[in-house]
DNA sequence: AATTTTTTTATGGAACCCATACCTTTTGAT
DNA sequence: ATCAAAAGGTATGGGTTCCATAAAAAAATT
């Protein structure tokens, strides 16, 4: 894994609360930034890229919620929310935003390393939906298959990974090197071909591939839109 | 609802959570009985008639699991799970032997007081309903027996255990391991064999499975839907 | 003992993986 | 504009692993 510093955006207006949080995820060596309001977080998020967000839901205006919502439309990074002490699961507004999981207050600053934890490592993998639409054809990596009209072609090992790689990150083009350590390939020549195959599975026609491109000199590209 | 007082096993190698467990359960007006070990917990189960058992399945030896299995075999009393903390739903052991839920430690006793009531819930309804339709197939896995058309089969005792399980997760993967210790065979081959012919009587067309299908390298899926 | 169920084994075949050869397209130098 | 070189596309084939299933033996039930 390339990355192993994390930087964490914890937004609270009780300062308390905020100093802890930033004192013992540094001890634990991340990275803190702190904000005192939506709109200070929403200056911060413009300019820094966090990995998580720590965010208490009960700030002064509907703002926590209103975050939680924004951020999950334009950037979707992880946010875990503080909530008040008597909140089950069933009650934490904001989940319905996306919110990847909640901490009633007061809580322990173990339990939330530890819940912080449990993110980084679903972020690897970050949830694919079940079903990806890409043009006519729908992809289901649970299936493995992919469906264009009444046909239906299966994905082997391969190519399902290729497409959980790309898929995480639509629009970024992958050298052959890069796509060679995904199936663990060396050979420029073969790698072409799996991009071929794959190709006749999504494209409706693959001779002028409009989602799976090749980025000449570079490698490819997959175009989810 | 005839019944309202609940009487619960928890079954823990830890005093501190054992204890923990106990007072927790006992002020929301449950009856809880502890075990230390397996052993403990079996001796307890021929006594009295427990309606969960709060299971750790990190105890000494591989005793949290066997007992779980035997549970299940013999009297069917829910479980719930406590998991080391990394464990996701797909990775639990022991759901494959019917265990119904799982926490992951460190938890929340209310976590735990809310997966109780749920189970409690649903124990009223069987969890499997009598009759399971599966294409133009009819399962039937109290009378055994599995309808197409006029022809009727029967399901011999592997194959229901196998059905039960894999009809509570449709979707998820069974891996021949999975399937294994279900009905307690080794040999891969052989698990093999034991699929093509529920496939004889599950499916249209056997050679081309629609809901019994392979995942190449991996296992076995029940599709349900 | 008869019947059903379970297990083993052997065999064929499907799916997969990789590489290569040959072809087409693109690029850039002249 | 032409042409050679570079880059990319793909049909094909062989090796390999993995899976399905028939057939029969063994075990369990009735």
């Amino acid at each position: 894994m390339s990355k192993n510093i994390f930087h964490i955006l914890a937004v609270d207006d009780d300062d308390r609360i905020r100093d802890l949080v930033k004192q013992y995820l540094e001890e634990n060596n991340f990275i803190v930034t702190t904000a005192q309001n939506a709109k200070d977080a929403k200056e911060k998020l413009e300019i820094i890229k966090f990995d998580i967000i720590i965010l208490d839901i009960m700030m002064p205006g509907e703002s926590g919620l209103m975050l939680t919502k924004e951020v999950k439309k334009n950037m979707n990074v992880p946010i875990i929310l503080l909530t008040a002490k008597g909140e089950t699961r069933n009650r934490v507004e904001g989940l319905e935003f996306g919110a990847d999981d909640y901490l009633a207050k007061p809580f322990e600053p173990k339990e939330l390393l530890l819940r912080i934890k449990n993110i980084l490592n679903k972020v690897q993998k970050p949830i694919l939906p079940e079903e990806i639409h890409i043009g006519s054809s729908v992809i289901n990596l649970k299936k493995l298959n992919i469906k264009r009209k009444n046909e239906t072609k299966k994905i082997n090992p391969q190519e399902k990974k290729i497409l959980e790689k790309m898929l995480k990150y639509p629009g970024k083009v992958f050298s052959r090197n890069d796509i060679g350590k995904i199936i663990n390939i060396a050979k420029e020549r073969t790698i072409d071909v799996v991009i071929t195959r794959l190709r006749q599975k999504i494209e409706y026609d693959p001779k002028n591939p409009k989602y799976l491109q090749t980025i000449r000199g570079e490698g490819y590209v997959l175009w989810i839109e």
